[in-house]
DNA sequence: GCCAACGTTGGC
DNA sequence: GCCAACGTTGGC
């Protein structure tokens, strides 16, 4: 099982805004860069963890855990000429976006910051650090481990 | 297929 | 609100 992580604008929607959907289950959608898209589309499946992390925000930090519920299925928005989201390329037979489904589990006592996290030696592998935009990101379990150890 | 222009992300 | 980083678009 693998372990993600998810940024969100709290402002759009953050990890209360899950937390209050029924039974905390929430779609994750609007990707829109195909490196995340890929991960999603490829590689998230039902069961994995993921860590939802707040930018654009002070402090920019990872929040809370949840788990995925639902794998990859086309985002409807995408075909919706009305939405933001909608993408003229986009067809029912090759969609190009993807959504996944994500289900609340935990909001850390302790939420580590950004600026935690590069200050954290054992962190400085992470995607985060290395890869600024990237909305979608894989995590390794030795980091999974380390970032529940500080935060709860 | 290169690359300049442009748009977006996201920290500060 | 600024701006660096970097992804995307489009002319050639």
């Amino acid at each position: 099982m693998a372990i993600w992580l998810f940024k969100t604008e709290p402002d759009v929607y953050g990890l209360n805004d899950l937390k209050n959907e029924a039974n905390g289950m929430g779609i994750w959608n609007g990707i829109r860069n195909y490196q995340a898209r890929n991960f999603l589309r490829d590689a998230v499946k039902v069961g994995d963890d993921v860590l939802i992390y707040h930018s654009s925000c002070k402090p920019a930090a990872i929040v809370g855990l949840a788990k995925v519920v639902k794998a990859a299925y086309a985002d409807p928005l995408q075909y919706d000429g009305q939405s933001n989201y909608f993408d003229a390329k986009s067809t029912m037979e090759n969609p190009r976006w993807f959504n996944v489904d994500i289900q609340y589990q935990e909001t850390f006592k302790k939420p580590l910051t950004l600026d935690a996290i590069k200050h954290d030696e054992r962190l400085a592998e992470m995607l985060l650090l290395k890869q600024g935009r990237l909305s979608v990101m894989p995590v390794t379990e030795q980091q999974f481990k380390i970032i529940l150890s500080e935060v709860r």
